[in-house]
DNA sequence: TCGAGCCCGTACGTTTCCGTACGGAAATAA
DNA sequence: TTATTTCCGTACGGAAACGTACGGGCTCGA
């Protein structure tokens, strides 16, 4: 922002490529990190920022670094619930590795923290060019279809206090800390349920010692305890993830 | 099949596109067609029959012609639920297209038909040599993650009548008939609820003059007011399969 | 420092759906 | 035809989560 314009004489290709904490950027090539990195602008994600309207043109792609993207699918009748979330393991607009130029969903920042973004136009240019850019890209729209996919699966068997851990968990796997500064109103939209029933699961939670709370932040205490109530509805897209993107 | 077998010495590629009546095939360019007909076969889809098996790499491509593909997600606890459904207006192996080689999920007929086939190679292959090809096969990998974005939302949020209307709202898309031949308990299966939950909800819908039923079988009576049970819970994955095949 | 707003804890009656189970009817095999 | 299997109708108690609501505590800005 202004000390990135202040900066702008130098060249970002050069000087950014050592502190990329975006697993998809740090992944790329020196060839198409040469024909991304041109266009990317740092940015800082703040907290309830929209970076998608559902049906709207995508303006931006963004990297995520630190912070959580949701994403929510909405319907006419406003019913919404989250599909997927993306950490600095991908990105969003995830519609125009797929050739569509429109959001689907609603996507917005959960948790606030910061990224490079890149011009939706610039984006599909740099993937029309490089065959190696746009399978890595493929390969991070799969997982994330991996990741709505269970979703699903979670929406439609598990209980609460499964899908609140397995959600706790996803969190915990995008953030550098333990702690998850969110409300349980906030919670219960991702979810799809009342925030009062995520009040009851949290306290039975912190009950087990699995969990601690205060107003408006949470913090794992217990990981391995909360992988345990998740079961397996936790875990499949993670590592189908971490095989894609190993290859 | 024999009769195949018997007029193997016709050129495939001249002699069956007239007939084709997969909507993906249908939509190719001579020259996409000319590059993907030497390798389709034409095949029966049994009811029950195995397309692909979670985690197993992906032998074949399926066009559907007539019949219903179910896509099944399942976790090691043998959770499951159905993440979507193929007919005509699609194929089986998206994971193919985004350039990985196997299945995430359960796939099978959950009701019969024919369609044509192409093994995973050649289609590769074919994508690869074809932009066009590619870009229509992501277009139909869009609309599948529509779906399944719309699965997990209600699976989320909607009712168990909400979500049968909505699912044989989604058969009858597919079929040529108003008839939608299973049992009850595989409908229970794809909803991931209870037999008799489905049983109690067809008798609903019966009493209210919305379907007909038979052992083994229902049929569509009054399409509109199973539109009106599943509300806003049915649609926009439809509306947008059809934006994205008309462009 | 005080008020206003946000957030959390808790409660109660109600709805939805589950798990389970039993018997009968319809289709299929013998 | 008879035997067997599959499928459907129905029932009952119970669990899970809902909608709603009220009050108190925390936080932040005036």
């Amino acid at each position: 922002m202004s000390s990135e314009a202040g900066l702008s004489f130098m060249n970002d290709a050069v000087s950014s490529r050592a502190d990329v904490r975006n697993r998809l950027l740090a992944k790329l090539s020196s060839d198409d990190w040469a024909l991304v990195a041109p266009h990317l602008e740092i940015v800082a994600l703040k907290e309830r920022q929209v970076v998608e309207v559902p049906h709207k043109p995508i303006t931006h792609v963004y990297f995520v670094e630190t912070g959580v993207v949701s994403v929510v699918a909405v319907n006419e009748e406003n019913h919404r619930i989250e599909v997927g979330v993306i950490g600095r393991e991908g990105m969003t607009g995830v519609s125009l590795v797929m050739g569509d130029d429109r959001a689907q969903h609603s996507a917005y920042l959960q948790i606030g923290g910061n990224g490079r973004r890149m011009p939706a136009a610039a984006f599909i240019e740099a993937m029309n060019r490089s065959t190696s850019l746009r399978n890595l890209m493929m390969k991070s729209a799969q997982a994330f279809m991996i990741q709505t996919a269970h979703t699903a699966l979670a929406n439609g068997r598990a209980k609460l206090e499964e899908r609140l851990a397995r959600w706790l968990l996803m969190a915990h796997d995008r953030l550098s800390s333990d702690a998850v500064p969110l409300t349980h109103e906030f919670l219960a939209v991702m979810l799809g349920v009342r925030r009062a029933g995520v009040t009851v699961a949290l306290h039975s939670f912190e009950r087990r010692g699995l969990i601690a709370t205060r107003r408006g932040q949470l913090t794992l205490v217990d990981r391995k305890g909360i992988e345990k109530v998740a079961g397996s509805f936790y875990g499949i897209p993670e590592a189908e993830l971490k095989r894609l993107m190993s290859e």
